[in-house]
DNA sequence: GAGAATACTGTACGTATGTGAACGATGAGT
DNA sequence: ACTCATCGTTCACATACGTACAGTATTCTC
Protein backbone atom coordinates (compact mmCIF):
# COMPACT_ATOMS: atom_id res chain seq x y z
CA UNK A 1 0.00 0.00 0.00
CA UNK A 2 1.57 3.44 -0.78
CA UNK A 3 1.69 5.89 1.64
CA UNK A 4 1.21 8.70 -0.41
CA UNK A 5 -1.88 10.51 -1.42
CA UNK A 6 -1.99 10.98 -5.44
CA UNK A 7 -3.18 14.57 -6.75
CA UNK A 8 -6.44 13.56 -7.02
CA UNK A 9 -6.79 12.06 -3.82
CA UNK A 10 -4.84 14.78 -2.29
CA UNK A 11 -7.88 17.12 -3.48
CA UNK A 12 -10.65 15.09 -1.93
CA UNK A 13 -8.93 15.13 1.18
CA UNK A 14 -8.38 19.20 1.03
CA UNK A 15 -12.00 19.92 -0.03
CA UNK A 16 -13.52 17.48 3.20
CA UNK A 17 -11.42 19.39 5.32
CA UNK A 18 -12.21 22.94 3.96
CA UNK A 19 -15.39 22.26 3.78
CA UNK A 20 -15.30 21.55 7.68
CA UNK A 21 -13.92 24.51 7.96
CA UNK A 22 -16.11 26.61 5.84
CA UNK A 23 -18.93 25.01 6.78
CA UNK A 24 -18.40 23.40 10.27
CA UNK A 25 -19.68 19.87 8.92
CA UNK A 26 -18.03 17.32 6.72
CA UNK A 27 -19.84 17.18 3.19
CA UNK A 28 -21.61 14.33 2.21
CA UNK A 29 -20.62 12.03 -0.11
CA UNK A 30 -22.61 13.55 -3.04
CA UNK A 31 -21.43 16.82 -2.09
CA UNK A 32 -18.54 15.75 -2.58
CA UNK A 33 -19.04 14.02 -6.17
CA UNK A 34 -20.67 17.16 -7.30
CA UNK A 35 -17.71 19.50 -6.23
CA UNK A 36 -15.40 17.53 -8.46
CA UNK A 37 -18.35 16.51 -11.25
CA UNK A 38 -18.85 12.93 -10.76
CA UNK A 39 -21.61 11.42 -11.63
CA UNK A 40 -21.86 8.96 -9.24
CA UNK A 41 -21.92 8.42 -5.11
CA UNK A 42 -19.69 5.30 -5.94
CA UNK A 43 -16.49 7.35 -7.45
CA UNK A 44 -16.64 9.23 -4.06
CA UNK A 45 -16.56 6.00 -1.54
CA UNK A 46 -13.45 4.81 -3.38
CA UNK A 47 -11.69 7.81 -2.62
CA UNK A 48 -12.86 7.64 1.03
CA UNK A 49 -12.06 3.72 1.42
CA UNK A 50 -8.51 4.89 0.00
CA UNK A 51 -8.18 8.32 2.74
CA UNK A 52 -9.67 5.66 5.34
CA UNK A 53 -6.65 3.29 4.92
CA UNK A 54 -4.36 5.90 4.38
CA UNK A 55 -5.57 6.59 8.15
CA UNK A 56 -6.41 9.56 7.47
CA UNK A 57 -10.60 9.72 8.09
CA UNK A 58 -12.77 7.69 9.91
CA UNK A 59 -16.25 6.46 8.78
CA UNK A 60 -18.68 6.70 10.69
CA UNK A 61 -21.11 3.54 9.62
CA UNK A 62 -24.43 4.78 8.68
CA UNK A 63 -24.23 8.37 10.06
CA UNK A 64 -24.75 11.11 8.20
CA UNK A 65 -21.77 13.59 7.61
CA UNK A 66 -20.08 10.93 9.14
CA UNK A 67 -16.68 11.49 7.95
CA UNK A 68 -14.58 12.37 10.48
CA UNK A 69 -10.90 14.03 10.03
CA UNK A 70 -8.13 12.25 12.08
CA UNK A 71 -5.79 15.39 11.66
CA UNK A 72 -7.07 18.34 13.36
CA UNK A 73 -9.29 20.45 11.17
CA UNK A 74 -7.82 24.00 12.76
CA UNK A 75 -4.56 22.18 12.97
CA UNK A 76 -1.57 24.20 11.76
CA UNK A 77 1.73 21.98 11.61
CA UNK A 78 4.69 22.43 13.93
CA UNK A 79 8.38 22.28 12.08
CA UNK A 80 10.60 20.40 13.85
CA UNK A 81 13.55 21.40 11.91
CA UNK A 82 13.69 24.04 8.89
CA UNK A 83 15.89 22.71 6.31
CA UNK A 84 17.69 24.94 3.13
CA UNK A 85 16.67 24.94 0.20
CA UNK A 86 13.18 26.55 0.32
CA UNK A 87 10.21 27.45 2.02
CA UNK A 88 8.55 24.74 0.28
CA UNK A 89 11.09 21.93 1.24
CA UNK A 90 10.31 23.20 4.97
CA UNK A 91 6.35 21.38 5.59
CA UNK A 92 7.52 18.30 4.70
CA UNK A 93 9.35 18.55 8.22
CA UNK A 94 6.57 18.80 10.22
CA UNK A 95 6.62 17.35 13.58
CA UNK A 96 3.07 17.00 15.00
CA UNK A 97 0.09 18.87 14.17
CA UNK A 98 -1.53 20.97 16.97
CA UNK A 99 -5.01 22.31 17.19
CA UNK A 100 -4.93 25.76 18.72
CA UNK A 101 -7.86 25.53 20.39
CA UNK A 102 -7.43 22.29 21.94
CA UNK A 103 -3.94 23.49 23.58
CA UNK A 104 -6.12 25.17 26.50
CA UNK A 105 -8.69 23.47 28.94
CA UNK A 106 -12.40 23.39 27.60
CA UNK A 107 -14.02 23.82 31.29
CA UNK A 108 -16.47 26.22 31.56
CA UNK A 109 -13.80 27.38 33.95
CA UNK A 110 -11.61 29.10 31.68
CA UNK A 111 -11.25 32.32 30.54
CA UNK A 112 -9.39 34.72 28.60
CA UNK A 113 -8.04 38.36 30.38
CA UNK A 114 -6.32 41.16 27.93
CA UNK A 115 -3.09 42.42 29.54
CA UNK A 116 -3.03 45.49 30.90
CA UNK A 117 0.72 47.16 32.12
CA UNK A 118 3.92 45.77 31.78
CA UNK A 119 4.68 44.91 35.42
CA UNK A 120 4.98 40.91 33.81
CA UNK A 121 7.59 42.02 31.21
CA UNK A 122 10.02 39.59 32.70
CA UNK A 123 7.61 36.57 32.01
CA UNK A 124 7.27 37.49 28.73
CA UNK A 125 3.56 38.53 29.38
CA UNK A 126 3.45 42.18 27.39
CA UNK A 127 0.74 44.56 27.49
CA UNK A 128 -1.92 43.69 25.12
CA UNK A 129 -1.09 40.06 25.08
CA UNK A 130 -4.06 37.55 26.27
CA UNK A 131 -3.94 35.32 29.23
CA UNK A 132 -5.58 32.29 29.65
CA UNK A 133 -6.48 31.41 33.00
CA UNK A 134 -8.33 28.78 34.67
CA UNK A 135 -10.19 29.82 37.72
CA UNK A 136 -9.27 28.51 41.27
CA UNK A 137 -9.32 30.03 44.79
CA UNK A 138 -5.44 29.55 45.32
CA UNK A 139 -2.17 28.84 43.74
CA UNK A 140 1.41 27.50 44.37
CA UNK A 141 4.08 29.02 44.90
CA UNK A 142 5.56 31.09 41.87
CA UNK A 143 2.27 30.41 40.11
CA UNK A 144 1.44 33.12 38.09
CA UNK A 145 -1.62 34.25 39.09
CA UNK A 146 -5.16 36.59 38.31
CA UNK A 147 -5.62 38.20 41.88
CA UNK A 148 -8.18 40.82 42.74
CA UNK A 149 -7.35 43.61 44.62
CA UNK A 150 -9.87 46.40 45.33
CA UNK A 151 -12.31 45.64 42.51
CA UNK A 152 -8.90 45.93 40.03
CA UNK A 153 -7.66 42.51 38.33
CA UNK A 154 -3.65 42.28 38.18
CA UNK A 155 -1.56 39.52 36.81
CA UNK A 156 1.37 38.88 39.06
CA UNK A 157 3.29 36.08 40.56
CA UNK A 158 2.28 34.27 43.98
CA UNK A 159 4.55 33.36 46.16
CA UNK A 160 4.08 31.79 49.17
CA UNK A 161 6.68 31.01 52.42
CA UNK A 162 5.10 29.26 55.22
CA UNK A 163 2.28 31.05 56.21
CA UNK A 164 3.06 34.16 54.44
CA UNK A 165 1.94 35.07 50.64
CA UNK A 166 1.98 38.03 48.69
CA UNK A 167 2.48 38.67 45.25
CA UNK A 168 5.42 39.74 42.76
CA UNK A 169 5.84 41.33 39.49
CA UNK A 170 7.97 40.15 37.03
CA UNK A 171 9.57 43.96 36.18
CA UNK A 172 12.14 45.57 38.44
CA UNK A 173 10.34 48.73 37.93
CA UNK A 174 7.57 47.50 40.20
CA UNK A 175 7.44 46.39 43.98
CA UNK A 176 6.31 43.13 45.30
CA UNK A 177 2.79 43.55 46.98
CA UNK A 178 2.76 42.42 50.63
CA UNK A 179 0.34 44.95 52.38
CA UNK A 180 -2.62 44.98 50.46
CA UNK A 181 -5.07 42.50 50.81
CA UNK A 182 -5.82 40.15 47.62
CA UNK A 183 -7.47 37.42 46.55
CA UNK A 184 -6.70 34.92 43.87
CA UNK A 185 -8.65 34.33 40.45
CA UNK A 186 -7.40 32.11 38.68
CA UNK A 187 -3.97 30.69 37.59
CA UNK A 188 -2.26 31.39 34.31
CA UNK A 189 -2.36 28.43 31.99
CA UNK A 190 -1.28 30.03 28.88
CA UNK A 191 -0.45 33.59 27.17
CA UNK A 192 -1.40 34.37 23.17
CA UNK A 193 -0.06 37.08 21.14
CA UNK A 194 -1.43 38.69 17.91
CA UNK A 195 0.87 40.58 15.95
CA UNK B 1 -39.74 37.95 23.65
CA UNK B 2 -37.27 37.34 26.50
CA UNK B 3 -33.54 37.15 26.15
CA UNK B 4 -33.03 34.56 28.87
CA UNK B 5 -33.07 30.89 28.21
CA UNK B 6 -35.00 28.50 30.45
CA UNK B 7 -33.33 25.85 32.37
CA UNK B 8 -34.39 23.43 29.72
CA UNK B 9 -33.76 25.57 26.97
CA UNK B 10 -30.10 26.10 27.90
CA UNK B 11 -29.63 22.54 28.29
CA UNK B 12 -31.12 21.89 24.68
CA UNK B 13 -28.00 24.47 23.94
CA UNK B 14 -25.09 23.43 25.72
CA UNK B 15 -25.95 19.42 24.78
CA UNK B 16 -25.73 21.13 20.81
CA UNK B 17 -22.77 22.67 21.55
CA UNK B 18 -21.16 19.47 23.59
CA UNK B 19 -22.15 17.00 20.92
CA UNK B 20 -20.08 19.62 18.76
CA UNK B 21 -17.07 19.42 20.81
CA UNK B 22 -17.36 15.88 21.61
CA UNK B 23 -18.27 14.26 17.83
CA UNK B 24 -17.15 17.07 15.78
CA UNK B 25 -20.65 17.62 14.26
CA UNK B 26 -24.18 19.05 15.66
CA UNK B 27 -26.72 16.51 16.32
CA UNK B 28 -29.93 15.25 14.24
CA UNK B 29 -32.76 16.75 15.65
CA UNK B 30 -33.72 12.90 16.44
CA UNK B 31 -30.52 12.99 18.46
CA UNK B 32 -31.66 15.83 20.93
CA UNK B 33 -34.86 13.95 21.40
CA UNK B 34 -33.22 10.94 22.45
CA UNK B 35 -30.85 12.52 24.63
CA UNK B 36 -33.70 13.86 26.72
CA UNK B 37 -36.01 10.97 26.46
CA UNK B 38 -38.48 13.24 24.16
CA UNK B 39 -40.60 11.13 22.30
CA UNK B 40 -40.97 13.20 18.84
CA UNK B 41 -38.76 15.59 17.04
CA UNK B 42 -41.90 18.11 16.95
CA UNK B 43 -40.46 19.20 20.44
CA UNK B 44 -37.72 19.76 19.57
CA UNK B 45 -38.23 21.65 16.14
CA UNK B 46 -40.17 24.18 19.09
CA UNK B 47 -36.84 24.61 20.97
CA UNK B 48 -34.44 25.11 17.60
CA UNK B 49 -37.21 27.80 16.26
CA UNK B 50 -36.86 29.43 19.95
CA UNK B 51 -32.63 29.40 20.16
CA UNK B 52 -32.91 30.57 16.61
CA UNK B 53 -35.05 33.75 17.33
CA UNK B 54 -32.29 33.79 20.73
CA UNK B 55 -29.82 34.36 17.75
CA UNK B 56 -27.52 31.22 19.24
CA UNK B 57 -28.18 28.78 16.22
CA UNK B 58 -28.92 28.81 12.43
CA UNK B 59 -31.05 26.55 10.91
CA UNK B 60 -29.72 25.73 7.37
CA UNK B 61 -32.79 24.65 5.72
CA UNK B 62 -33.30 20.56 4.22
CA UNK B 63 -29.53 19.94 5.63
CA UNK B 64 -28.97 17.27 7.50
CA UNK B 65 -26.89 18.25 10.57
CA UNK B 66 -27.62 21.77 9.85
CA UNK B 67 -27.31 23.06 13.17
CA UNK B 68 -24.69 25.93 13.11
CA UNK B 69 -23.59 27.32 16.57
CA UNK B 70 -23.49 31.72 16.15
CA UNK B 71 -21.39 31.30 18.87
CA UNK B 72 -17.87 29.58 18.59
CA UNK B 73 -18.27 26.27 19.77
CA UNK B 74 -14.62 25.88 21.11
CA UNK B 75 -14.23 29.87 22.30
CA UNK B 76 -13.63 30.82 25.41
CA UNK B 77 -15.14 34.13 27.02
CA UNK B 78 -12.61 37.17 27.04
CA UNK B 79 -13.64 39.09 30.30
CA UNK B 80 -13.39 42.89 30.30
CA UNK B 81 -13.70 44.12 33.65
CA UNK B 82 -13.52 41.29 36.71
CA UNK B 83 -15.94 42.77 39.26
CA UNK B 84 -15.01 42.27 43.21
CA UNK B 85 -17.15 39.65 44.58
CA UNK B 86 -16.90 36.71 43.73
CA UNK B 87 -15.42 34.74 40.77
CA UNK B 88 -18.40 33.56 39.72
CA UNK B 89 -19.65 37.14 39.36
CA UNK B 90 -17.07 37.67 37.00
CA UNK B 91 -18.39 35.57 34.13
CA UNK B 92 -20.55 37.48 33.62
CA UNK B 93 -19.03 40.81 32.36
CA UNK B 94 -17.97 38.81 28.93
CA UNK B 95 -16.84 41.17 26.56
CA UNK B 96 -16.40 38.87 23.48
CA UNK B 97 -16.21 34.88 22.64
CA UNK B 98 -12.66 34.04 20.65
CA UNK B 99 -12.41 31.26 19.29
CA UNK B 100 -8.17 30.90 19.54
CA UNK B 101 -7.93 28.97 16.68
CA UNK B 102 -9.54 31.95 14.87
CA UNK B 103 -6.86 34.43 15.93
CA UNK B 104 -4.45 32.95 13.26
CA UNK B 105 -4.85 32.91 9.75
CA UNK B 106 -5.94 29.44 8.50
CA UNK B 107 -4.17 29.33 5.17
CA UNK B 108 -1.62 26.68 4.53
CA UNK B 109 1.18 28.90 4.19
CA UNK B 110 0.86 29.07 8.25
CA UNK B 111 3.17 26.96 10.34
CA UNK B 112 4.47 26.45 13.84
CA UNK B 113 7.73 26.89 15.17
CA UNK B 114 8.84 26.46 18.90
CA UNK B 115 11.41 28.95 20.29
CA UNK B 116 15.03 28.20 21.09
CA UNK B 117 17.01 30.35 23.25
CA UNK B 118 16.43 33.98 24.40
CA UNK B 119 17.24 36.53 22.08
CA UNK B 120 13.96 37.83 21.71
CA UNK B 121 13.05 38.00 25.49
CA UNK B 122 12.58 41.60 24.87
CA UNK B 123 9.89 40.91 23.17
CA UNK B 124 8.28 38.68 25.46
CA UNK B 125 9.31 35.94 23.47
CA UNK B 126 10.50 33.00 25.39
CA UNK B 127 12.05 29.78 24.97
CA UNK B 128 9.69 27.20 24.60
CA UNK B 129 6.97 29.35 23.01
CA UNK B 130 4.98 28.63 19.73
CA UNK B 131 5.58 31.10 17.29
CA UNK B 132 3.09 30.99 14.71
CA UNK B 133 4.49 31.88 11.09
CA UNK B 134 2.70 33.18 8.10
CA UNK B 135 5.17 32.23 5.14
CA UNK B 136 6.57 34.97 3.33
CA UNK B 137 9.66 35.72 0.88
CA UNK B 138 10.16 39.44 2.84
CA UNK B 139 9.20 41.33 5.14
CA UNK B 140 9.05 45.31 6.51
CA UNK B 141 11.47 46.99 8.60
CA UNK B 142 10.87 46.15 12.12
CA UNK B 143 9.09 42.39 11.80
CA UNK B 144 9.79 39.78 13.96
CA UNK B 145 10.70 37.59 11.26
CA UNK B 146 11.89 33.36 11.27
CA UNK B 147 14.92 33.39 8.97
CA UNK B 148 17.45 31.03 7.57
CA UNK B 149 21.14 31.23 7.99
CA UNK B 150 23.26 28.35 6.66
CA UNK B 151 20.32 25.56 7.68
CA UNK B 152 19.40 27.14 11.04
CA UNK B 153 16.21 28.66 11.23
CA UNK B 154 15.90 31.64 13.85
CA UNK B 155 13.67 34.29 15.01
CA UNK B 156 15.10 37.95 15.06
CA UNK B 157 13.45 41.27 14.13
CA UNK B 158 14.00 42.48 10.24
CA UNK B 159 15.39 45.44 10.11
CA UNK B 160 16.20 47.91 6.71
CA UNK B 161 17.37 50.78 6.17
CA UNK B 162 17.45 51.83 2.58
CA UNK B 163 19.43 48.82 0.75
CA UNK B 164 20.51 48.02 4.09
CA UNK B 165 18.88 44.89 5.90
CA UNK B 166 20.11 42.68 9.02
CA UNK B 167 18.55 41.13 12.02
CA UNK B 168 18.45 42.24 15.46
CA UNK B 169 17.84 40.37 18.44
CA UNK B 170 15.38 42.34 21.46
CA UNK B 171 18.31 41.45 24.10
CA UNK B 172 20.96 43.16 24.43
CA UNK B 173 23.42 40.16 25.49
CA UNK B 174 23.34 39.52 21.82
CA UNK B 175 24.48 41.63 18.63
CA UNK B 176 22.82 42.31 16.06
CA UNK B 177 23.43 39.73 12.75
CA UNK B 178 24.94 42.12 9.93
CA UNK B 179 27.49 40.02 7.70
CA UNK B 180 25.98 36.62 7.87
CA UNK B 181 23.81 35.59 4.61
CA UNK B 182 20.06 35.11 5.44
CA UNK B 183 16.61 34.28 3.91
CA UNK B 184 13.40 35.05 5.16
CA UNK B 185 10.97 32.24 5.46
CA UNK B 186 8.02 33.79 6.84
CA UNK B 187 7.05 36.61 9.63
CA UNK B 188 6.09 35.38 12.83
CA UNK B 189 2.16 36.47 13.41
CA UNK B 190 1.57 35.00 16.77
CA UNK B 191 2.66 33.53 19.98
CA UNK B 192 1.19 30.60 21.64
CA UNK B 193 2.70 29.86 25.23
CA UNK B 194 1.11 27.28 27.82
CA UNK B 195 2.14 26.81 31.64
C1' DG C 1 1.05 -10.15 -19.92
C1' DA C 2 -1.20 -11.09 -15.62
C1' DG C 3 -2.81 -8.73 -11.68
C1' DA C 4 -3.51 -5.10 -8.72
C1' DA C 5 -4.54 -0.31 -7.74
C1' DT C 6 -6.70 3.73 -9.41
C1' DA C 7 -10.49 6.22 -11.50
C1' DC C 8 -14.75 6.41 -12.94
C1' DT C 9 -20.42 5.39 -14.42
C1' DG C 10 -24.90 3.68 -13.36
C1' DT C 11 -28.56 1.79 -10.74
C1' DA C 12 -30.84 0.56 -6.74
C1' DC C 13 -32.34 -0.05 -1.71
C1' DG C 14 -33.53 1.11 2.83
C1' DT C 15 -33.68 4.54 6.03
C1' DA C 16 -32.30 8.47 8.77
C1' DT C 17 -33.66 13.05 8.66
C1' DG C 18 -35.80 17.72 8.19
C1' DT C 19 -40.20 19.46 8.00
C1' DG C 20 -45.05 20.29 8.78
C1' DA C 21 -49.65 20.02 10.76
C1' DA C 22 -52.89 19.13 14.48
C1' DC C 23 -53.52 18.78 19.20
C1' DG C 24 -53.15 18.56 24.58
C1' DA C 25 -51.22 20.07 29.23
C1' DT C 26 -49.41 23.23 32.38
C1' DG C 27 -48.30 27.42 34.51
C1' DA C 28 -47.54 32.51 34.71
C1' DG C 29 -49.25 37.19 33.93
C1' DT C 30 -52.87 40.57 33.50
C1' DA D 1 -61.47 34.21 33.32
C1' DC D 2 -58.52 34.73 29.62
C1' DT D 3 -54.40 34.78 27.04
C1' DC D 4 -50.00 33.22 25.83
C1' DA D 5 -45.51 31.05 25.97
C1' DT D 6 -43.58 26.84 27.19
C1' DC D 7 -43.48 21.97 26.90
C1' DG D 8 -44.95 18.04 25.05
C1' DT D 9 -47.38 14.17 21.86
C1' DT D 10 -48.66 11.68 17.44
C1' DC D 11 -48.77 10.95 12.58
C1' DA D 12 -47.20 11.73 8.03
C1' DC D 13 -44.26 12.94 3.79
C1' DA D 14 -40.62 13.71 0.64
C1' DT D 15 -35.98 13.22 0.13
C1' DA D 16 -31.08 13.49 1.08
C1' DC D 17 -28.04 10.16 2.33
C1' DG D 18 -24.96 6.01 3.23
C1' DT D 19 -24.29 1.79 1.22
C1' DA D 20 -23.91 -1.99 -2.05
C1' DC D 21 -23.06 -4.16 -6.41
C1' DA D 22 -21.99 -4.58 -11.28
C1' DG D 23 -19.50 -2.73 -14.77
C1' DT D 24 -15.51 -0.26 -17.81
C1' DA D 25 -11.04 1.88 -18.74
C1' DT D 26 -6.37 3.20 -17.64
C1' DT D 27 -2.03 2.92 -15.51
C1' DC D 28 1.51 0.90 -12.89
C1' DT D 29 4.12 -3.05 -11.04
C1' DC D 30 6.32 -7.45 -10.98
Amino acid sequence: MKEQLTAKQKKVFDFIKDHIRSENVPPTVREIAARFGYASPGTVQDYLRILKDRGLINIKKNFYRGIELLVPAFGIPVLGRIRAGAPEHAVEDIEEWIDVSGLFPRDNDVFALRVMGDSMEGSGIMEGDLAVVKKQPSAGNNDIVVALMEDEATIKRFKSRGNNVWLEPDNPRYEPIRERAFSVIGKVVGIIRNY
